[in-house]
DNA sequence: ACTCACCTACCTGTAGATCGGTAGGTGAAG
DNA sequence: CTTCACCTACCGATCTACAGGTAGGTGAGT
């Protein structure tokens, strides 16, 4: 019963690391405000993760344990899923706000999320190609290798992410997702 | 002279402020290390810039008097001109990790440049479907229209940016930028 | 009795900003 | 041509506010 309310509380405290690292990014994030959004003091937080990077690290696992089996288990893929995946993050603002924050950040030197993020995105680039080939061939309808097609795909995503962001009444992001996907399917039109 | 020399301390200062936030983000980036970098102190930085806010907003504003006057002279603009921007940027990190680091903080709330940007990518946005009206009417070979074309051209210019910073060795920017322009362009080989 | 899940108190560092200078030049008045 | 008020371009000291982290508890449950 301890030991259960324990995990729920990383838990809890996780879930409040994510919705500050959204409002004040990770730099600006302070334990003290994660600490209190579940009732707890700074240094209370601090008996569950050491540091505040034990803390960040810990938020970046929940996220690839999490995508790692809500979205990609092995072969179940098509891009079709994209395109829900895109939906499902059009109704939660605030992850996509987090990891935008996140991935920002983590260009400065030496930030501490950098290598997952490089790291990731070598993975999902890996990933889209597979996809892609395994939908498609070796070269898709629009021209492009699933190599080539593969980074346009995720920098799609992401920088559509930032413009949603900063004004979601000016960017329909599914569906700007969806005009992306007809392009690299070929064209045509409908 | 003594007016001169006044105006280029500023410039100085904007560009060693510009080097900090790349290397640190905004939130990371301290007066001191600013002032340090041209041999200042922090108080003294200060007399040119009221608050760490005002150093911000000239440097945002010294970027947007460049890109307006260097870039986009109303009607000067083709296509083609942004394959020559990617490529300046690919050989310009130190500016693009700043302003991707700045884009990523400003979503979170209540950041300084958040309206900054916001403004900016919708003019950016308009400016492209403009361009790209003029190039190809109103639907381009790949099928879209101007004003579905325009923030997916935005979004893959950023989303590469953040890539290709995380991995200069993984992501080959300026070309990944062509197979999307060839994408756009309606297809077809080389 | 012992461990778990915290808390109080505290330390150290740092950041932005204010205050009060001051050296050096500029400009007008005598 | 000198004097005196004044401005420019800074610096040193200091204030306030957190921030992250440590040390050493304490009470509740087992």
């Amino acid at each position: 019963m301890v030991r259960a309310r324990s995990e729920e509380r990383r838990a809890e405290i996780l879930r409040a690391a994510l919705e500050v690292i959204a409002e004040r990014g990770y730099r600006g994030a302070t334990l003290g405000s994660v600490a209190e959004r579940v009732g707890l003091t700074q240094q209370g937080l601090l008996y569950y993760f050491p540091t505040k990077e034990a803390l960040l690290v810990a938020v970046l696992e929940e996220r690839d344990r999490w995508d790692t089996s809500g979205g990609r288990d092995r072969e179940g893929w098509r891009v079709d899923l994209l395109e829900s995946l895109v939906e499902y993050n059009a109704m939660r603002p605030g992850i996509v706000q987090t990891f935008s924050a996140l991935l920002g950040e983590s260009v400065t030197d030496g930030h501490p999320a950098r290598t997952f993020f490089t790291e990731r995105y070598a993975q999902v680039r890996a990933n889209m190609a597979d996809v892609l080939r395994l939908e498609f061939g070796d070269r898709l309808p629009g021209g492009l290798t699933p190599e080539q097609a593969a980074p346009l795909l995720t920098a799609v995503m992401d920088g559509l992410q930032y413009q949603w962001l900063l004004d979601p009444s000016a960017v329909d992001m599914p569906s700007a997702f969806r005009d992306f996907l007809r392009l690299l399917r070929g064209g045509g039109d409908a």
